[in-house]
DNA sequence: TGCAGTCTGTGAAGTTTGTCACGAATTAGG
DNA sequence: CCTAATTCGTGACAAACTTCACAGACTGCA
């Protein structure tokens, strides 16, 4: 079954769940395609036609549950369970990720961590102890995680890249500023802050927008 | 003049620029069409239309030189000059900012540094010292910087936000899980790894793809 | 020089994505 | 109960974006 949902509304999802998840902070109940649309610098058409790919989650006249919402949202997406993530590459920013307590509370469990650096094997950050990178594919059978985030530097990403896929993962948050290749089935997200602003500078040059 | 080139490809302009780097580096003169879309996960023909929207940067029968077309693309995303950006938020991944080698070589400047917290003010990172928020308006006004990096957690992105797009910033390159309402005019661009791993999962549930 | 092979730039065609607008469900208030 | 005001879900339409396909430019070789 090759879905037909475009991945533009995929990609748009967990935004929704976001803003979904602040409401529900602030103790709303209901919410309109309206006012989610003013939220998220988007149409109500947009969203109710987005929505309305998955199914028909609200009420004429009233709007969404916000709750209710959030639930379906967060089952479409496959977070009604737990996820196992393992990171490679703990430098700088690694141990930033290691110490962040943004994963957890989504469903996303760092289980391991990997570094080449022998001076950093059997560290402890956070409450994991860095592994060498050797150990990975054992480790991998082990805890049988489903995705991997890389934060080696851009030379060392496609080896590592290939090093988790060869172990089975089929998803992959890259930190590094390397296009990476990948077989078929495997999905990757790039995480670009130099491009972000590079694109932003476009239109912040005098002739831009 | 209201440019009517999709920001679609705007936003795949720092990848052409990254990847064609990574051809200079290795010491490539020439590329073709077919050959940066093997690279990218893209088409010959999205590569050609894409660069044909600022002019005609290739040979026929030859392909692009290298680094003439990242030359032009610097020019064209504004990179021909230096930028100046401040940062809000120095906690775990402020700090990881900071020490970030990956910003000063594609001309972003980070020239000053804010975080709220007393105990952090006065110390150092990296070459800058950090700041109490309260000066931000009148060091901007002094640096004249045009970008905002910030890092602060969920609940205090607004009112940074807020604070620094009235302090006369135009871009800024937000951390914080947090949609925020910005002024016309004013550019932002979400760093959001959460979001990336749920839009994963998506296709990775048995029945995802 | 001529010819086969390569590769760009670009209108036109095709596909995908976004918007519109309206029927139907729901609510609130007389 | 009836009416006016909301707001969803959705097919039809429009706009945006991608792919196609080919003329024309360039290379290398005999
Ligand atoms: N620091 C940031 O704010 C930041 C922001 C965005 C992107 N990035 C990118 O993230 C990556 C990491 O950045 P950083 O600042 O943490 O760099 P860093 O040099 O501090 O850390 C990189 C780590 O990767 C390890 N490593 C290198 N090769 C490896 C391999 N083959 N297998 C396993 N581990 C390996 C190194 O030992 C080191 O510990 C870089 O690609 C960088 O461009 C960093
Ligand atoms: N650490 C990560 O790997 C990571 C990854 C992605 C996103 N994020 C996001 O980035 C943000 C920062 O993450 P962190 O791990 O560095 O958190 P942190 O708590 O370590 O740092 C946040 C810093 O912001 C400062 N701050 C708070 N309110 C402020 C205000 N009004 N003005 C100025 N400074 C203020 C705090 O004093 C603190 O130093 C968070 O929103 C987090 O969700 C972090």
């Amino acid at each position: 079954m090759t879905s037909n949902i475009p991945e533009v509304v995929i990609l748009r999802l967990p935004l929704y769940a976001r803003v979904l998840r602040g409401l529900a902070d602030r103790g709303e109940d209901v919410v309109s395609s309206q006012r989610l649309g003013d939220l998220l610098h988007s149409t109500p058409a947009q969203i109710r036609k987005d929505l309305s790919y998955f199914g028909r989650f609200g009420k004429q006249g009233r709007g969404y549950r916000v709750d209710h919402l959030l639930r379906e949202l967060r089952q479409i997406m496959g977070l009604e369970r737990q996820w196992s993530v393992i990171l490679v590459g703990v430098g700088q920013l690694g141990k930033a990720i290691l110490t962040y307590g943004g994963f957890a509370p989504q469903g996303f469990h760092v289980v391991a961590a990997f570094d080449s650096d022998q001076s950093l094997v059997g560290t402890s950050v956070g409450s994991l102890t860095v592994q060498a990178s050797g150990e990975l594919a054992e480790t991998v059978k082990q805890h049988q995680p489903q995705l991997a985030i890389v934060a080696v530097p851009g030379h060392a990403c496609q080896s590592v890249v290939d090093m988790v896929v060869r172990a089975g993962i089929k998803g992959i948050l890259n930190y590094a500023p390397h296009q990476a290749q990948v077989p078929e089935g495997v999905w990757v997200r790039d995480i670009d802050p130099v491009g972000a602003l590079q694109s932003i500078t476009y239109y912040l040059k005098p002739n831009g927008s």
